[in-house]
DNA sequence: CTGAATCCCCTATGATACTG
DNA sequence: CAGTATCATAGGGGATTCAG
């Protein structure tokens, strides 16, 4: 770890028009925040958890791994106590017979979803198009593939 | 690849108490695109490169692996070909020595980036949250915790 | 019902070496 | 420079069992 040297631009092939610029791109322990983030929320089951927490408010833990789909009770655990952990899950026991665990989003947990909602809609609509793309790299692939 | 058996919980469909709507949310065959899609995208690598390019435009092999970070050179010919057989990103090739490949995110990975931007600023404004609330929890946790 | 604990497979990922 | 190929390993993740 702990490398992440940095020598960063000064070296940009020019004509790079679109050049998007981050909020504090320069800052590089903001760079590095953000890096964490990302590493701890881009998985598979965080996302997907977060959605369906995100779409239906309070559930409880069964109805949750049935929300999310094709789920391991054991990852399901894993995914919804990282997130608690995270502050992003709030998870609240019933002392009752049977047990009566509910989730939910915290505050932060719903802002992120609020901050992925642009992605679950992106997918909505290009999902399609990916799918085409898809079928068309594998009919051009195999070859060398011209391009250039 | 995993077709589990089929989960026969005789209660699940039923009235959803659906808070947030998300557009198309009734389409199983929508849902299950979306959590494809999920499961494409929602990939640390995959991310961290959107992110990069999204920055910097057009890019070479070698600097786009310094502008990731840490990431094995495997790694990232693996997560490049796989956006590209998406057709997220493009790869040109120059028939030169020494050879030059660049990448650079097509239109439909612009689009995604700028789904995503949503969430690079949420990183921003909401890192150090986690951070304290991880923190908290940890000082928390080990014990009963007593809630609700 | 909600989990924790176990067993175990398989793949994701890193390190290294080789090629064009 | 831009990969590919190989080897090796940790851990992701499923199935099952146990417990409160």
């Amino acid at each position: 770890m702990g490398k992440t040297k940095a020598p960063v631009k000064t070296v940009l092939t020019k004509a790079k028009t679109a050049r998007k610029v981050y909020p504090g791109e320069d800052d590089p322990r903001l760079q590095a925040l953000v890096r964490e983030i990302i590493e701890r929320v881009a998985d598979k089951w965080t996302m997907l958890v977060l959605e369906a927490l995100d779409e239906h408010g309070v559930v409880r833990f069964t109805r949750l791994g049935e929300l999310v789909g094709e789920i391991s009770q054991k990852m399901l655990t894993k995914t919804v106590r990282q997130m608690e952990k995270d502050g992003l899950v709030k998870r609240t026991v019933h002392p009752v017979i049977p047990p009566r665990v509910e989730y939910e989003l915290t505050e932060l947990g719903r802002s992120l979803g609020e901050a992925f909602c642009g992605v679950w809609v992106w997918a909505l609509k290009n999902g399609e198009e990916i799918e085409r793309a898809r079928v068309e790299f594998e009919r051009g692939a195999g070859r060398g593939i011209g391009m250039s």
